[in-house]
RNA sequence: GCCCGGGUGGUGGAACUGGUAGACACGCAGGACUUAAAAUCCUGUGGCCAUUGAGGCUGUGCGGGUUCAAGUCCCGCCCCGGGUACCA
């Protein structure tokens, strides 16, 4: 369609033009000013695709630019940045596919990204621009991670504490009475850390720091020689190649964030985030109350520690369950069921995690051949391996009760194991559990064949048997978190290098001075022969005296854990942050993102400030007081099948006849679901020489609605939207589609009702030539009654970020005007000031057009008045047996027996009625009135 | 599987703490203007039945329940989306 308003509302100079002007005048820069309030709003930082910018991501970034905008006419002093996530796996992919050097891929994407920003009109402030890539950036990035190298977490003092406090205690105490969150260590008294090694003291450091090495699994693709993410990972099979994955050990940087996991918990309480997204980190976090329980092993000096949640129900525990990847399998097979365990072992290390907890319809296991000692019943119980147990979880290992836990059941169920009931319902006797379809998992009830607790509640009997438990000996209460410290190495080239050199096999911080620490080049950015990470390949990647620099690089949320902090002093080289900057912006009042992240960037970040609070760097103890999650823009995905281990490809309706992996597939290279199999070959060089099979002579991809992004391969860019219809065009509408939270689909369709608005809007200030015609006269009360009830309605919307019945308000302003064929200024200028946070470029044209010269970012939002809003009288509903049958107009403020007098004496209220007597007659006055025959 | 969201006309959605379901748009249909088209403006538009005296029934994923009154609250399901610790 060729741009039909060119001849009135000419968007595309309107919008040049102002662009222009703000980036000249400087319009958007901002700096402490301590004359008035600030006000922190942050959009979370895009990673810039080589798609670009897709329609999906400005939905948020709309929605804090009107925001941002309309705070500003209220008279805060706004700091509303932005920057690029900018270190990631596509690049990367993007570089071995290529050559292509990583920070070249990045730094297109990030003009391109930054030119399709620029054409949407936001407010940011560019000279606060971060990036994550930048040496200069990622230098407070490898500091952060050098203290939380240097520091231990005091679970005395609930705070992180410098590493040589530690040692200084050591020296004189060793570790006795040391309360730390650390690893797994043993204890040494003063004279036995003195006697120990330089490179002992510091495997024993090591267990100490809040950033330290440990073994952690990885899906290891030997095809590949490297690490791959889940997202990478498909039914135990590389999605690029197809090859098989398995599951290893590997050490890797960690951090100690569990640590914190009482105060993430507990914080939560002062944040002004939803409930839902509360509740997803309080389950992430997962705290529960138990008790750590030692099984003796019969014939074995070997002992099982489990942790649960029943310790009330031990008497019940009548068998046992091993993660696959726990050391005590090995130890504790038998000969006899060794070949079995190893198969079984083997086949799990196949899945991942996920799959594994997915799948618990098909219960797995096996048997090792050995017994336990049940402590109180002291019956020999069976010792499993089940892939329902995570090694990760707890201790790797559980007594099972059958009875009163459902995963239990159905193993014990599937392998003919006992079931003893423990626990009775309240109110019912005992059953034979052998006849139950599922077990009785409420903590609620009377104990029951349960020896010491037999005839306690639950709660009750918990309390008592962890009384026991610790007299015995046996074990102790113990609080449990879910949550897990976080894997911090990468096994890749696109990262933050961490700051660290090997010694004697031990490592070792570079010196703070020495920072940034910067990535190197290498010839390619593959894994080693040897199977090293890409940095292996660096020449020279060691001390000047030679050490070897670590060869993993950070994960993507290093970057972004503290970017909000730099944005607030950006380009300062001395620290982070200024104390100055961080004690006038504080933390983030308005933080606006997908909830896609709620549990992996906004636990890290609030981790990594509360790690900085403890070091006195920052002055809040969160980083973001408000988090609006905004809904996806979903795509609409396309998918092609290959058929499992070839390079064939099947069309979407013969795929039930072989046995497929479902692959994501460019919608860009797809239309009406048809493949375009030339420009498939042409997409990955894997698939340059695939074949098809076709029906009807086509290629049909399968679909489905989805989160728009790149890995999905569904984008669509806004900049056609822009360019057919202005960026002011495209921000109402995002925001018209629907609530901000919520996702929906993108559809083109119905931009035109948009469009149409801000021309109709323009007509009002302008005569059919086009030249303005605002007339100077009073307006009537009609119009101010209108535009005063808008400014309220907006103003009231935006608050409580109801973007789309804003955009409604505006329409219903519009239509309103219209009829009275308003022209007044006196109602046209504030119109053009409450348009601008949402139409920005429109409001700053009609607003000069006013005859005003400064820009209306500047200008006051308008009071409204509510002496014009005021109604007399009440349109009420009048209802029978709750259906509504008319209304009457009433007036305001009369009390119950009125209105039911006026509605029982109208005739129409007789014809319902048909001349029956009302049983009872319900006035809510101002709302309605029923009336139940 | 588990955790968190969501489901309202042909479509996106509106409906404040239970009180007129479908605001505002898109689309569609009819009309005005025009040589014609575009643009613009006007009228209608949940479904079914009835009809020019009008109206009636039904309707917010499905099945129950609470209430004078349920899209909204409670119980039990179904479907879709997100997350599930190496996508960001």
């Amino acid at each position: 369609m060729q741009n039909p308003s060119t001849m009135d509302y000419n968007f595309a100079e309107i919008e040049k033009k102002w662009q222009q002007y703000w980036k000249e005048h400087e319009t958007y820069r901002v700096e402490i000013n301590r004359a008035k309030p600030k006000y922190y709003v942050l959009d979370m930082f895009p990673y810039p695709s080589g798609a670009g910018l897709h329609v999906g991501h400005p939905l948020g970034y709309i929605a804090s630019d009107i925001y941002s905008r309309y705070k500003r006419l209220k008279g805060f002093n706004v700091l509303h940045p932005m920057g690029y996530d900018a270190f990631g796996l596509p690049a990367e992919q993007y570089a071995i596919q290529t050559g292509q050097h990583p920070a070249i891929t990045t730094d297109n994407n990030i003009k391109r990204y930054r030119e399709q920003l620029d054409k949407i009109g936001f407010n940011y402030d560019w000279n606060r621009e971060v990036r994550t890539c930048d040496p200069k950036y990622y230098h407070w990035t490898q500091w952060a991670f050098l203290k939380m190298f240097n520091h231990w977490y005091n679970n005395k003092s609930q705070k992180a504490e410098p590493i040589e406090g530690l040692i200084a205690e050591f020296e004189k105490n060793g570790n006795m009475a040391v309360d730390a969150a650390c690893s797994e260590i043993d204890h040494f008294t003063a004279q036995q850390w003195k006697a120990m090694s330089e490179k002992q003291q510091q495997e024993v450091l090591l267990a100490y720091r809040i950033a330290y090495l440990a073994d952690t699994m990885v899906n290891w693709c030997p095809a590949l020689g490297t690490v791959l993410a889940n997202d990478e990972v498909k039914e135990g099979l590389s999605v690029r190649g197809g090859h098989p994955v398995e599951q290893r050990k590997m050490r890797q940087w960690c951090l100690r964030i569990s640590a914190y996991a009482e105060r993430l918990l507990n914080d939560l309480e002062t944040i002004d985030w939803s409930d839902s997204l509360k509740e997803i980190q309080r389950n992430w976090i997962g705290r529960s109350e138990g008790a750590e329980v030692t099984f003796a092993v019969e014939g074995s000096d070997e002992e099982i520690l489990v942790f649960t949640t029943r310790p009330d129900t031990i008497y019940g525990a009548t068998f046992m369950v091993l993660a696959p990847e726990s050391e005590l399998v090995d130890k504790l097979t038998t000969a006899g069921h060794k070949a079995e365990v190893e198969k079984y072992v083997t086949a799990t290390k196949r899945k991942t995690e996920r799959e594994r907890q997915a799948e618990t319809k098909k219960v797995t296991g096996v048997f090792t051949g050995s017994y336990a000692i049940n402590p109180f019943t002291k019956k020999r119980i069976p010792i499993w391996v089940g892939e329902y147990i995570l090694a990760g979880y707890g201790t790797g290992a559980i007594m099972a009760v059958p009875a009163h836990d459902s995963r239990d059941f159905a193993f014990a169920k599937t392998f003919g194991l006992p079931i003893v009931q423990t626990v009775i319902r309240p109110g019912e006797t005992t059953s034979d559990p052998s006849t139950w379809d599922e077990s009785y998992d409420a903590r609620e009830g009377i104990v029951i064949n349960s020896g010491i607790i037999n005839g306690l509640e639950v709660e009750q009997a918990i309390k008592t048997i962890n009384g026991n438990i610790e007299q015995q000996g046996l074990g102790r209460f113990k609080v449990n978190y879910r949550l897990r410290d976080a894997i911090f190495s990468r096994q890749r080239y696109w990262g933050e290098p961490f700051p660290i050199y090997y010694k004697d096999g031990m490592p070792y911080p570079i010196d703070e001075s020495k920072l940034p620490l910067e990535l190197p080049e290498v010839d390619a950015f593959l894994p080693t022969e040897k199977g090293e990470p890409p940095l292996g390949r660096a020449k020279g990647w060691h001390t000047p005296d030679g050490y070897p620099y670590e060869m993993s690089t950070m994960p993507g949320f290093a970057g972004s854990s503290a970017y909000y902090l730099r944005y607030m002093d950006p380009h300062n080289n001395e620290g982070v942050v200024s104390k100055e900057a961080n004690e006038y912006w504080e933390n983030v009042d308005l933080y606006i993102g997908g909830t896609e992240h709620a549990t992996g960037h906004l636990v890290y970040s609030r981790f990594w400030n509360k790690f900085l609070y403890d070091l006195g760097i920052v002055c809040k103890k969160e980083p973001f007081k408000k988090l609006i999650n905004q809904g996806m823009i979903q795509g609409r995905s396309n998918f092609v099948y290959r058929v499992k281990g070839t390079n064939k490809f099947v069309s979407h309706g013969l795929k039930d006849q072989y046995d497929v992996t479902e692959i994501h597939v460019d919608v860009n290279i797809v239309s009406n679901d048809i493949l375009d199999i030339e420009q498939f070959r042409a997409w990955r060089p894997e698939f340059a020489n695939a074949e098809f099979i076709l029906e009807n002579g086509k290629y049909l991809c399968g679909w489905a609605v989805e989160k728009m992004s790149k890995s999905m391969y569904n984008v669509v860019n806004p900049d056609q939207v822009i360019e057919q219809y202005g960026a002011d065009t495209f921000r109402i509408y995002e925001m018209f589609l629907g609530p901000l939270e919520l996702s929906k689909p993108w559809d083109t369709h119905g931009i035109d009702g948009a469009h149409k608005f801000l021309r109709r809007v323009w007509r009002l200030y302008h005569d059919a030539n086009n030249n303005m015609n605002v007339s100077n006269e009073p307006a009537s009360r009609d119009e101010l009654k209108v535009i005063h009830k808008t400014i309220k309605k907006v103003g009231d919307d935006i608050e409580k970020f109801n973007f789309n019945t804003g955009v409604s308000a505006y329409m219903i302003c519009l239509n309103e005007l219209s009829d009275l064929k308003c022209n007044k200024r006196e109602v046209l200028e504030p119109l053009a000031i409450i348009l601008a946070p949402y139409a920005p470029h429109f409001a700053e044209e009609l607003w000069h057009l006013l005859g005003n010269n400064t820009s209306v970012c500047d200008a006051r939002w308008p009071e409204y008045k509510e002496e014009y809003l005021v109604e007399s009288t009440f349109t009420c509903p009048v209802s029978f047996n709750g259906k509504t049958r008319f209304t009457i107009e009433l007036p305001l403020n009369l009390t119950k027996e009125e209105v039911e007098q006026i509605v029982m004496q109208n005739e129409q209220t007789n014809r319902y009625l048909n001349g029956e007597q009302p049983k009872k007659i319900v006035v809510v006055p101002n709302k309605i009135v029923n009336i139940v025959v």
